[in-house]
Parts: structure tokens; sequence; C-alpha cells
DNA sequence: AATCGCCTCAACCGCCTACCC
DNA sequence: CGGGTAGGCGGTTGAGGCGAT
């Protein structure tokens, strides 16, 4: 018989929240910050729990919160850093300042796991139409995948897990290729062609994003993220973007001679150490 | 107009970890 | 050192919206 939650006292309100309440909230972390939520509902008076306040001001009244359209540099950002680190939302959302995890790990339940695993099977029923493809290659994520990747005492190892999801995704669309060019209806042509725009903006953003996040580090991050964006789809390879680009080529070249450690080299290792 | 079924997303639940005493 | 608690995170749920029939 354990000590019951905050949650479950007597009390305490569940369900929406009323805009009442959320200026209570608000007004009193504009006074007080946020923080120490276990103070929050018996200062404000709010019928809530901790955890509930805590909650409501992280993934809704917290200011500078983007909600809804994703982009499609957005999209490329969730999927690729999906499929290096598995479902970690806070640590995703972390390279999406303006996303909560909560919408991030809404916004893959409900549209890009359904799209990768359209992606996925138009690739298998391609591949056992073929019948030519090595059994070695691997799926695209859609769930619980490379969680215990950090765990690995040497956090150079990522590249490789990386490069097998750039290829995974730039083989799917090859696959898309091939199996549209072979199918019958105008219908259906149509219909892969929309897709196949939709999937090349995709596969594109991962693919930069995937090198960009590999090569760069805080400042040519920050310049990549300020960086035009077709919304058709993939970047506008502008001046600035060349630039970048050159920029990336020359830190590659350096980094065959002598290996820097770059931004999620840091942030791995640091990953790894703190979980020796 | 009514009903049904699907989709979205805010919020809750339960577990884990860190911290405090 | 061990127990208790708060904070944080990922998984899941369910109410409400919306389109199809």
């Amino acid at each position: 018989m354990g000590r019951p939650t905050c949650c479950d006292k007597v009390g305490i309100k569940k369900g929406p929240w009323t805009p009442e309440e959320d200026i209570i909230l608000v007004t009193y972390i504009q006074e007080h910050g946020p923080g120490n939520w276990r103070s929050v509902p018996t200062n404000t008076g709010l019928l809530r729990c901790s955890k509930s306040c805590r909650l409501r001001w992280t993934n809704y009244l917290r200011p500078g919160i983007k909600r809804g359209n994703f982009t499609p540099h957005e999209e490329g950002m969730i999927v690729h850093l999906q499929a290096l680190w598995g479902n970690k939302w806070a640590a995703i959302a972390s390279y999406l300042p303006q996303r909560t995890d909560n919408d991030i790990k809404n916004y893959w339940n409900t549209h890009l796991k359904k799209k990768m695993k359209k992606l996925q099977s138009a690739f298998d029923s391609q591949m056992m139409a073929s019948d030519s493809t090595p059994s070695s290659i691997s799926k695209v994520q859609t769930g619980k995948s490379h969680q215990n990747m950090t765990s690995t005492k040497n956090p150079h190892h990522y590249p490789s897990i990386y490069a097998s999801s750039t290829q995974n995704i730039s083989r799917l669309l090859e696959g898309w290729m091939i199996s549209s060019s072979s199918s019958t209806s105008q219908k259906e042509l149509a219909d892969q062609e929309t897709n196949k725009e939709c999937i090349n903006g995709l596969v594109e953003s991962v693919n930069f994003e995937f090198e960009s996040v590999l090569a760069f580090d805080n400042g040519s991050w920050d310049k990549m993220m300020s960086g035009d964006y077709c919304p058709k789809g993939g970047y506008v390879y502008d001046e600035k973007a060349k630039c970048i680009l050159h920029e990336r080529k020359h830190q590659k070249q350096e980094s065959l001679n002598n290996p820097p450690l770059t931004f999620f080299d840091r942030w791995l290792l640091d990953e790894s150490a703190s979980q020796l």
C-alpha cells in the first residue's frame, strides 16, 4: 500500500485546463519563474498536481512555442534524429527549441510513423517484385530502436548508424523510382508522383541534415538553421548554402587528417561518459 | 440531419533517476 | 546508506473535431 502520488491525492482536478487556470499559472510563473513545481499548487490555489502544472507550462503556456504546421525541414530533423536516437523525444526536442517533446511525439505518432511505414512497405513490395536485394538492407526505424546506441564505448561509432539510416531512406526512394515506372493506371501514377515529391523533399532534407549534423559545430549549425528552405521540400542552394557546403567539405577534409570533436561528438561523448 | 469512424493532440499514467534528509 | 519525494520522460488514453456515408 504505497503512499499516493501527488496526482492521486483527493481534491486534485484532472482534465482540460480552463483559461482561468492558465492565467493563474502564467501569472505565478511570471512572478516566480518556472521551477519548484511542488509549491505551485499551494501558492496559486490551483487544484492541480505539480506534475500537471509543469506539463501545462512546458507543453502549452511556455513562451516561444510553435504549434502545428511542421515544416519539411522540421520533419527531416525529427526523422533523422529519431532514426539516430529512437524515441528520445526530449533529446530530439532540444534541437527544435520551438517545439515541445510532446508535440514532436504526437507528430511522429500521427504523421511521420505512417509516412515511414508507407515508404517501408513500398520498398518491401518493390524488393519482393525484383527479388534482387541483399537481405542485409535494414529497415527504416519506426519505433524503439537505437536507444542503446549511446552506451557504446566508442562515441565515434555513430556515423555508421547514421549512414545506414540515410542510405535506407535513399534506397527506399530508389525503390520508389523503380516501382513508379512499372505502375499501371493514370491515377496510380499521379498518386505516386505526389508521394515522390513529398518523399524527395523529406529525403533531401534528411540527407542534408544527416551530413550537416555530423560535420557542423555550433556556429555552422546556427548558420544552417537560418538558411532558406524551399516549401516544396529541400533547400534552396543559394550562396549562403554553397558557402556552408564549402565549409563542410573543408571540415570533412580536415577531419580526415585530424578528426575534431564536433558538436555531436562532444554531446555523445558526454552521454557515454555519464553512463559509465 | 444524424450517425459513424477516423484522426489529432492535450493530458494523464507509470516508471526511472536525482536529490534531499 | 537507505528511504522518500520531486522532477523528467516516454507511452498511452480519450475527448473533441471533422469528413464520409
